[in-house]
RNA sequence: GGCGGAGUAGCUCAGCUGGUUAGAGCAGCGGAAUCAUAAUCCGCGUGUCGGGGGUUCAAGUCCCUCCUCCGCUACCA
């Protein structure tokens, strides 16, 4: 049996809909899933929603409806983004769900028998929108006397009885567990700033309210709910069966890659993992930190107006040129950019150009001039050069680098081989062939065919419909049947005029 | 304030433990070809490697310092 990979994303938060970095950690996840199935690896991959916490309560009671069918609703335009954007996921895990709560509780049950939950009482200066609470020393000045949350959000004093969980007790090993798995926290950086973080000093964590309803009631406290992020991070195990000793949860804990934004990683790099040593559970091997993704070099945010739905862009751009781009673009693990023109700029030069047009023009020739039959491939010095070529780019650069999650410099290689077999028939020029040497000719094609389909198989983990669409027509003809005339692949964008960002 | 990262051709960036004339892609300019989605191929880069100082036979690559940007984090009030 192959050996097991167990891929997660975060899940996302669905008090609004989903945008374009939603899209983006999707996409990526797919991609490494897509990528380790290629290799033949047993892949699960996970992803969904955190439905809990006073933001969706709130939510929902501002459109009028109870948290629970407004949560199912917005979880659903995820679940449809996943599904339009070819996210390949095993399941879409909800945290509102049955077997969510009752991990959860297992979780939480595990965490206080080894004697780590304490009761006690929590008070401070409380920011509702910011879900946080401050000390007195991080408050600014408002208007009048009113205290600001560091991020100007209005706070109020507020005292609540607070399951505590001895997140101080798990500092060294926490440290212990960084030092000996340089690999846990990745990219470097991010793993240095955890690890400051931790050595710092770690303080008790509150990891329960009692101020709102809408969350996974904590066993024998039914008064209080746990802190969204406790039942949120538990969905990695939830899907696996978790508390039961189930085959997926033999098979596939502990995960492979927890992939997630910069922004959460204290939460999967620190809290994550202390949870599971108290509960006595095996930490995933490795958590990534990936960056942001800019609107012209810009943060995107609703005040700004330049927020983008990734649908759109999907609709505009089509699916597999925006996934092409942002794994092409960004160099994975730091912050890169997006816009308009950068999409279609690459889409057109990479895709359309280069790849697309290189598979039309071989296998226009193959069937206008020899009845769609694929012909055997040439063995000249030179076909036996762009194979060699294309062999250390298919099954040597592309794959180490996806490896890494290192997409943008995978992508790099495979053009080189697609750049060189575009050169290849401009060398070899087939139609010249056609009436001097038809049967050079058609080794040509030949040796070209199969350089294609082999180009096709190592980019389909980034680009799958139009590479399977690829795939599945070099295939068809296979055993000597020929093939049907081929279309261009990939489309030539146009970049129009669009109107002014609604300010 | 502390820690960390970054500042290299018009743009996006590679350049590991210091060593021949500092690289790639894109854009731009010139040429070739015409099978193909007017797509492709070939050729062309004299850049103060953020500023200054230093170590060295030799520094983009090490040290000091300054400037700018970003991330994490702290404190003052």
């Amino acid at each position: 049996m192959s050996e097991p990979f167990y891929i997660t994303t975060a899940i996302s938060y669905p008090n609004g809909p989903p945008h374009i970095g939603h899209a983006y950690e999707a996409i990526a996840a797919d991609a490494i899933a897509r990528f380790q199935r290629s290799q033949g690896r047993d892949v699960r991959f996970q992803t969904g929603t955190d439905e809990h916490g006073l933001k969706m309560a709130q939510a929902a009671r501002a459109e009028g409806v109870e948290p629970r069918p407004f949560a199912t609703k917005m979880s659903q335009l995820f679940q449809n983004m996943c599904d339009a954007l070819n996210v390949s996921y095993d399941r879409f895990i909800r945290t509102s769900e049955a077997d969510n709560y009752r991990a959860s509780q297992a979780i939480w049950q595990a965490m206080e028998a080894k004697g780590d939950l304490y009761l006690d009482r929590y008070e401070g200066w409380y920011s509702v929108r910011d879900e946080a609470y401050y000390d007195e020393s991080e408050l600014v000045a408002g208007e009048g006397a009113e205290k600001l949350s560091p991020h100007g959000s209005p706070v109020e004093w507020t005292v609540e009885e607070s399951w505590f969980f001895r997140l101080s007790k798990y500092q060294q090993p926490l440290l212990d567990h960084y030092a000996a798995n340089p690999e846990f926290i990745r990219p470097e950086s991010r793993r240095n700033e955890v690890q400051r973080f931790v050595e710092g000093g770690l303080n008790d964590l509150s990891i329960s309210r009692t101020s709102f309803a809408w969350g996974v009631p904590v066993p024998g406290s039914p008064e209080h709910v746990m802190y969204v992020w406790l039942d949120a991070l538990t969905n990695y195990i939830t899907g696996l069966g978790y508390p039961d000793d189930t085959e997926l949860w033999r098979r596939y804990w502990p995960a492979n890659v927890h992939l997630i934004g910069k922004d959460v990683v204290r939460f999967h790099a620190v809290y994550w993992p202390a949870f599971l040593m108290s509960a006595g559970l095996a930490l995933p091997r490795q958590v990534y930190g990936h960056g942001f993704l800019l609107s012209r070099g810009e943060k995107m945010s609703k005040s700004v107006g330049n927020v983008v739905d990734p649908m759109v862009l999907a609709e505009r751009f089509g699916v597999d040129a925006l996934r092409y781009f942002l794994l092409r673009e960004v160099s994975f693990g730091q912050d890169g950019s997006y816009s308009a023109e950068a999409i279609v700029a690459r889409a057109n030069a990479e895709l359309a150009n280069s790849f697309g047009n290189l598979a039309q023009r071989t296998l226009s020739m193959i069937y206008k001039n020899l009845d769609g039959v694929l012909p055997a491939r040439g063995d000249a010095s030179a076909d036996r050069e762009l194979f060699a070529l294309v062999e250390e780019a298919t099954k040597r650069d592309v794959p180490e680098a996806f490896d890494r999650f290192a997409f943008s410099l995978g992508i790099e290689a495979w053009l080189k081989a697609v750049f060189a077999c575009n050169a290849y028939v401009d060398t070899q020029a087939p139609w010249a062939l056609r009436k001097t040497d038809p049967e050079r000719m058609a080794a040509v094609l030949g040796t070209l065919v199969v350089a294609v389909r082999e180009l096709a198989r190592s980019i389909a983990p980034i680009v799958p419909e139009s590479a399977d669409k690829l795939l599945a027509l070099i295939d068809s003809g296979a055993d000597g049947a020929p093939i049907a005339q081929p279309t261009p692949l990939f489309p030539r964008l146009e970049l129009e005029m669009e109107p002014e960002p609604a300010q």
